[in-house]
DNA sequence: AATCTTTATCGTAATATTGCAATATTAAAT
DNA sequence: ATTTAATATTGCAATATTACGATAAAGATT
Protein backbone atom coordinates (compact mmCIF):
# COMPACT_ATOMS: atom_id res chain seq x y z
CA UNK A 1 0.00 0.00 0.00
CA UNK A 2 1.50 3.36 1.17
CA UNK A 3 -1.44 5.56 0.23
CA UNK A 4 -2.96 7.16 3.13
CA UNK A 5 -6.56 6.21 3.48
CA UNK A 6 -8.18 10.10 3.86
CA UNK A 7 -11.48 9.21 2.95
CA UNK A 8 -12.21 7.18 6.34
CA UNK A 9 -11.26 10.25 8.32
CA UNK A 10 -13.31 13.51 8.42
CA UNK A 11 -12.61 16.62 6.69
CA UNK A 12 -11.73 18.41 9.92
CA UNK A 13 -9.18 15.84 10.81
CA UNK A 14 -7.65 15.15 7.12
CA UNK A 15 -7.60 19.45 7.12
CA UNK A 16 -5.37 19.56 10.24
CA UNK A 17 -3.26 17.06 9.08
CA UNK A 18 -2.70 18.84 5.93
CA UNK A 19 -1.08 21.56 8.18
CA UNK A 20 0.74 19.63 10.19
CA UNK A 21 2.34 17.44 7.50
CA UNK A 22 3.13 20.26 5.87
CA UNK A 23 4.97 21.80 9.13
CA UNK A 24 6.92 18.18 9.55
CA UNK A 25 9.89 19.08 7.51
CA UNK A 26 12.69 21.24 9.72
CA UNK A 27 13.32 23.14 5.93
CA UNK A 28 9.81 24.06 6.04
CA UNK A 29 9.40 25.33 9.56
CA UNK A 30 12.86 27.54 8.54
CA UNK A 31 11.54 28.71 5.85
CA UNK A 32 8.33 30.17 8.02
CA UNK A 33 10.65 31.49 10.61
CA UNK A 34 12.43 33.08 8.21
CA UNK A 35 9.56 35.21 6.76
CA UNK A 36 8.40 36.07 9.83
CA UNK A 37 12.13 37.31 10.45
CA UNK A 38 12.58 39.71 7.76
CA UNK A 39 10.91 42.85 7.36
CA UNK A 40 9.80 42.83 3.80
CA UNK A 41 8.19 39.92 2.35
CA UNK A 42 9.90 39.92 -0.64
CA UNK A 43 12.03 36.29 -0.77
CA UNK A 44 14.02 36.36 -3.35
CA UNK A 45 16.94 35.38 -0.59
CA UNK A 46 15.29 32.17 1.36
CA UNK A 47 17.54 29.88 -0.79
CA UNK A 48 20.64 32.11 0.35
CA UNK A 49 19.29 31.52 3.81
CA UNK A 50 18.76 27.35 3.86
CA UNK A 51 21.44 24.19 3.36
CA UNK A 52 18.99 23.41 0.31
CA UNK A 53 19.47 23.67 -3.14
CA UNK A 54 17.48 25.88 -5.09
CA UNK A 55 15.17 22.94 -6.70
CA UNK A 56 14.78 22.06 -3.23
CA UNK A 57 13.58 25.24 -1.65
CA UNK A 58 11.26 25.58 -4.36
CA UNK A 59 9.31 22.36 -3.58
CA UNK A 60 9.42 22.94 -0.42
CA UNK A 61 7.52 26.21 -0.90
CA UNK A 62 5.14 24.71 -3.33
CA UNK A 63 4.29 22.13 -0.60
CA UNK A 64 3.14 25.52 1.97
CA UNK A 65 1.60 26.97 -0.60
CA UNK A 66 -0.51 23.79 -1.95
CA UNK A 67 -1.01 23.43 2.15
CA UNK A 68 -2.41 26.99 2.32
CA UNK A 69 0.57 28.17 5.03
CA UNK A 70 1.90 31.08 2.62
CA UNK A 71 0.75 32.50 -0.28
CA UNK A 72 2.89 34.01 -3.51
CA UNK A 73 2.70 36.97 -6.08
CA UNK A 74 4.44 37.72 -8.46
CA UNK A 75 6.36 41.52 -7.84
CA UNK A 76 8.30 41.72 -11.21
CA UNK A 77 10.85 39.28 -11.83
CA UNK A 78 11.26 37.35 -8.73
CA UNK A 79 8.04 36.34 -6.51
CA UNK A 80 6.97 37.24 -2.87
CA UNK A 81 6.07 34.97 -0.53
CA UNK A 82 4.36 35.13 3.04
CA UNK A 83 2.49 33.97 5.72
CA UNK A 84 -1.10 32.79 5.61
CA UNK A 85 -2.19 34.19 8.93
CA UNK A 86 -5.13 31.74 8.52
CA UNK A 87 -3.59 28.73 8.34
CA UNK A 88 -1.81 28.98 11.71
CA UNK A 89 -4.59 30.97 13.30
CA UNK A 90 -6.54 27.08 13.04
CA UNK A 91 -3.26 25.64 14.46
CA UNK A 92 -3.40 28.04 17.51
CA UNK A 93 -6.55 27.31 17.98
CA UNK A 94 -6.74 23.61 17.57
CA UNK A 95 -3.83 23.05 19.63
CA UNK A 96 -5.39 25.63 22.41
CA UNK A 97 -7.99 23.11 22.51
CA UNK A 98 -6.17 20.48 22.50
CA UNK A 99 -4.42 21.76 25.45
CA UNK A 100 -7.53 22.85 27.43
CA UNK A 101 -9.30 19.49 27.11
CA UNK A 102 -5.83 17.82 28.23
CA UNK A 103 -6.17 19.91 31.73
CA UNK A 104 -9.53 19.08 32.37
CA UNK A 105 -8.70 15.21 32.11
CA UNK A 106 -5.93 14.99 34.07
CA UNK A 107 -7.73 14.02 37.37
CA UNK A 108 -9.30 10.86 36.58
CA UNK A 109 -5.37 9.48 34.12
CA UNK A 110 -2.32 8.70 34.57
CA UNK B 1 18.33 11.20 -1.93
CA UNK B 2 15.36 11.04 0.07
CA UNK B 3 16.72 11.60 3.89
CA UNK B 4 16.17 14.62 5.62
CA UNK B 5 18.88 16.85 6.19
CA UNK B 6 18.40 17.44 10.27
CA UNK B 7 21.73 18.52 11.27
CA UNK B 8 21.67 21.42 9.10
CA UNK B 9 18.25 22.74 11.35
CA UNK B 10 18.39 24.44 14.94
CA UNK B 11 16.95 21.62 17.89
CA UNK B 12 13.87 24.06 18.11
CA UNK B 13 13.15 23.98 14.53
CA UNK B 14 13.73 20.01 14.56
CA UNK B 15 11.90 19.35 17.61
CA UNK B 16 8.62 21.28 16.31
CA UNK B 17 8.95 19.55 12.72
CA UNK B 18 9.00 16.28 14.71
CA UNK B 19 5.59 17.15 16.72
CA UNK B 20 4.18 18.24 13.47
CA UNK B 21 5.00 15.67 11.29
CA UNK B 22 3.86 12.90 13.74
CA UNK B 23 0.67 14.97 13.46
CA UNK B 24 0.94 15.20 9.59
CA UNK B 25 -1.78 11.99 9.32
CA UNK B 26 -5.56 11.61 9.96
CA UNK B 27 -5.13 8.65 11.78
CA UNK B 28 -2.67 9.94 14.46
CA UNK B 29 -5.25 12.98 14.63
CA UNK B 30 -8.04 10.61 15.12
CA UNK B 31 -6.44 8.93 18.00
CA UNK B 32 -5.70 12.12 19.77
CA UNK B 33 -8.99 13.12 19.33
CA UNK B 34 -10.20 9.57 20.58
CA UNK B 35 -8.05 9.79 23.72
CA UNK B 36 -9.42 13.09 24.48
CA UNK B 37 -12.95 12.12 23.72
CA UNK B 38 -12.89 8.96 26.21
CA UNK B 39 -13.31 9.43 29.86
CA UNK B 40 -10.74 7.31 31.38
CA UNK B 41 -7.05 6.49 29.35
CA UNK B 42 -7.54 2.88 29.20
CA UNK B 43 -7.24 2.44 25.36
CA UNK B 44 -7.55 -1.04 24.40
CA UNK B 45 -10.56 -0.31 21.55
CA UNK B 46 -8.76 2.56 19.81
CA UNK B 47 -8.66 -0.55 16.97
CA UNK B 48 -12.33 -0.89 17.27
CA UNK B 49 -12.51 3.04 16.60
CA UNK B 50 -10.45 3.72 13.49
CA UNK B 51 -10.75 1.90 10.04
CA UNK B 52 -7.55 0.32 10.01
CA UNK B 53 -6.19 -3.06 10.93
CA UNK B 54 -4.45 -3.38 14.50
CA UNK B 55 -0.72 -3.69 13.28
CA UNK B 56 -1.37 -0.41 11.38
CA UNK B 57 -2.90 1.23 14.75
CA UNK B 58 0.11 0.07 16.77
CA UNK B 59 2.31 1.37 14.33
CA UNK B 60 0.63 4.96 14.58
CA UNK B 61 0.92 4.55 18.09
CA UNK B 62 4.47 3.77 18.43
CA UNK B 63 5.28 6.68 16.71
CA UNK B 64 2.65 9.10 18.47
CA UNK B 65 4.91 7.83 21.66
CA UNK B 66 8.47 8.40 19.90
CA UNK B 67 7.41 12.38 19.16
CA UNK B 68 6.75 12.28 22.42
CA UNK B 69 2.50 13.18 21.93
CA UNK B 70 1.43 10.15 24.13
CA UNK B 71 2.34 8.52 26.94
CA UNK B 72 1.60 5.00 27.57
CA UNK B 73 1.49 2.76 30.40
CA UNK B 74 0.65 -1.30 31.08
CA UNK B 75 -1.97 -1.79 32.89
CA UNK B 76 -2.37 -5.39 33.14
CA UNK B 77 -2.69 -7.21 29.85
CA UNK B 78 -3.65 -4.14 27.96
CA UNK B 79 -1.88 -0.78 27.86
CA UNK B 80 -3.28 2.44 28.88
CA UNK B 81 -2.06 5.50 26.41
CA UNK B 82 -2.97 9.02 27.06
CA UNK B 83 -1.82 12.48 25.96
CA UNK B 84 1.25 13.85 27.19
CA UNK B 85 0.26 17.14 27.65
CA UNK B 86 3.88 18.87 27.73
CA UNK B 87 4.28 18.24 24.10
CA UNK B 88 0.75 20.21 23.15
CA UNK B 89 1.58 22.91 25.33
CA UNK B 90 5.31 23.20 23.06
CA UNK B 91 2.37 23.30 20.25
CA UNK B 92 0.08 25.84 21.35
CA UNK B 93 2.75 28.02 22.46
CA UNK B 94 4.50 28.21 19.40
CA UNK B 95 1.57 28.54 17.35
CA UNK B 96 0.75 31.29 19.15
CA UNK B 97 3.72 32.56 19.08
CA UNK B 98 3.55 32.52 15.04
CA UNK B 99 0.10 33.96 14.72
CA UNK B 100 1.10 37.10 16.99
CA UNK B 101 3.98 37.81 14.69
CA UNK B 102 2.09 37.17 11.58
CA UNK B 103 -0.59 40.05 12.80
CA UNK B 104 2.25 42.42 14.01
CA UNK B 105 4.06 42.05 10.52
CA UNK B 106 0.54 42.36 8.48
CA UNK B 107 0.90 46.27 7.89
CA UNK B 108 3.83 46.59 5.58
CA UNK B 109 3.32 42.85 3.77
CA UNK B 110 0.65 41.68 0.99
C1' DA C 1 17.54 40.98 -29.49
C1' DA C 2 20.84 38.99 -26.30
C1' DT C 3 21.79 38.31 -21.65
C1' DC C 4 21.04 38.04 -16.84
C1' DT C 5 18.26 36.88 -12.81
C1' DT C 6 14.90 34.50 -10.54
C1' DT C 7 11.89 30.81 -9.87
C1' DA C 8 9.66 26.47 -11.58
C1' DT C 9 9.64 21.92 -13.56
C1' DC C 10 11.51 17.45 -15.09
C1' DG C 11 13.85 13.36 -14.29
C1' DT C 12 15.81 10.37 -11.24
C1' DA C 13 18.08 8.15 -7.20
C1' DA C 14 17.82 7.29 -2.28
C1' DT C 15 15.04 6.77 1.47
C1' DA C 16 10.70 6.90 4.22
C1' DT C 17 5.87 6.01 5.00
C1' DT C 18 1.60 3.45 4.89
C1' DG C 19 -0.92 -0.64 5.41
C1' DC C 20 -1.64 -5.34 6.39
C1' DA C 21 -1.15 -10.60 6.90
C1' DA C 22 1.33 -13.54 9.63
C1' DT C 23 3.46 -14.25 13.74
C1' DA C 24 5.31 -13.26 18.34
C1' DT C 25 4.78 -11.70 23.00
C1' DT C 26 2.80 -11.13 27.46
C1' DA C 27 -0.45 -11.30 31.00
C1' DA C 28 -5.00 -12.78 32.52
C1' DA C 29 -8.40 -16.48 32.87
C1' DT C 30 -9.76 -21.08 32.90
C1' DA D 1 -0.51 -25.87 31.90
C1' DT D 2 -3.76 -24.29 28.23
C1' DT D 3 -6.35 -21.13 26.35
C1' DT D 4 -7.78 -16.50 25.59
C1' DA D 5 -7.15 -11.57 24.91
C1' DA D 6 -4.48 -7.54 23.91
C1' DT D 7 -0.70 -5.47 21.85
C1' DA D 8 3.82 -5.57 19.36
C1' DT D 9 6.96 -7.02 15.78
C1' DT D 10 8.33 -8.83 11.31
C1' DG D 11 8.28 -8.84 6.48
C1' DC D 12 6.78 -7.10 2.42
C1' DA D 13 4.39 -4.50 -1.37
C1' DA D 14 2.70 -0.01 -2.87
C1' DT D 15 3.34 4.62 -2.69
C1' DA D 16 5.30 9.11 -1.07
C1' DT D 17 9.00 12.15 0.19
C1' DT D 18 13.47 14.29 -0.12
C1' DA D 19 17.13 16.11 -2.64
C1' DC D 20 19.44 17.77 -6.60
C1' DG D 21 21.41 18.34 -11.50
C1' DA D 22 19.76 19.80 -15.73
C1' DT D 23 16.75 22.49 -18.02
C1' DA D 24 12.82 25.55 -18.90
C1' DA D 25 10.18 29.84 -18.40
C1' DA D 26 9.53 34.69 -17.77
C1' DG D 27 10.46 39.20 -16.57
C1' DA D 28 14.43 42.67 -16.12
C1' DT D 29 18.63 44.75 -17.92
C1' DT D 30 21.82 45.97 -21.18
Amino acid sequence: MGATKTDHFTGKQNAIATLAKALGHPARIAIIEYLLKVDTCICGDIVNELPLAQPTVSQHLKELKNAGLIKGEIEGNSICYCIDEKAFQKLQTYFTNISTKAENKRSNCC
